[in-house]
DNA sequence: CACTAGGGATAGGGTTCC
DNA sequence: TGGAACCCTATCCCTAGT
């Protein structure tokens, strides 16, 4: 086990924002595939570039939301039955791209549906 | 975007099933279009089916004793401090669920295990 | 060209270490 | 305790073959 914990450096986190910033939030394998960046994030991997993408994002949004209630709800011994219900799940959420500077704080609502029709249906 | 990620409720893979178990394993444009499971399915593609099919298969063939041994042994809800408490904790419990013991009928039975194949490159 | 089979990549949850 | 890094799985996207 050479690597226990690696943990992130500056230039690995400054390469990754760039890197979101250049292409865009979600693409991690091409980041990854970067000439530019593949130099300095050769040892990560796309799944590690998410989860790094994801723990930044977290910290500089969520600093003291209401995190610690689904937090508490979760060191709960019993588990009560998960009941179905039979609605319509109809979950709409458009989050993307707040690869802005310090931009944080203020929710961007910003609704954007882009459907692109492949070949099969998708309704 | 416009769903991050829908995952499958109990009803639409036991309408998958049903179609399967009913028209036979790959005929998913068949099993969509079937107004007995349309109605529960209509959110999902052809190519829907086929990846929740597969994950299906994937999941009772040969994985499921590690997964289950993994979470069976959590839900520590306080952390053993310095007490004096036997960490004897062994409990292996290997519950064998009762899984839906839908025969299929599928002409051809691929026994494919995936191993933990990391699709990403870590070096 | 439509549909299916498969591989590949992403998103989310959950676990462990400090 | 909580945050950071990591692993695993489910779902989605893209491509090839028929």
């Amino acid at each position: 086990m050479g690597a226990p914990k690696q943990k992130w450096t500056a230039e690995e986190e400054a390469a990754l924002k760039a890197g979101v910033r250049k292409h865009g939030s979600g693409k991690w394998q091409t980041i990854l595939r970067d000439p530019e960046f593949s130099n300095v994030l050769c040892s990560r991997s796309n799944v590690d570039l998410k989860d790094k993408w994801r723990n930044i994002n977290v910290t500089l949004s969520g600093l003291g939301s209401r995190e610690k209630a689904r937090l508490a709800l979760k060191r709960n011994p019993q588990i009560p039955k998960l009941d179905d219900k039979p609605s319509v799940v109809n979950h709409v959420r458009s989050d993307e791209d707040a690869v802005e500077d310090e931009l944080v704080g203020t929710p961007s609502e910003t609704v954007q549906v882009a459907d692109s029709k492949k070949t099969y249906t998708r309704s």
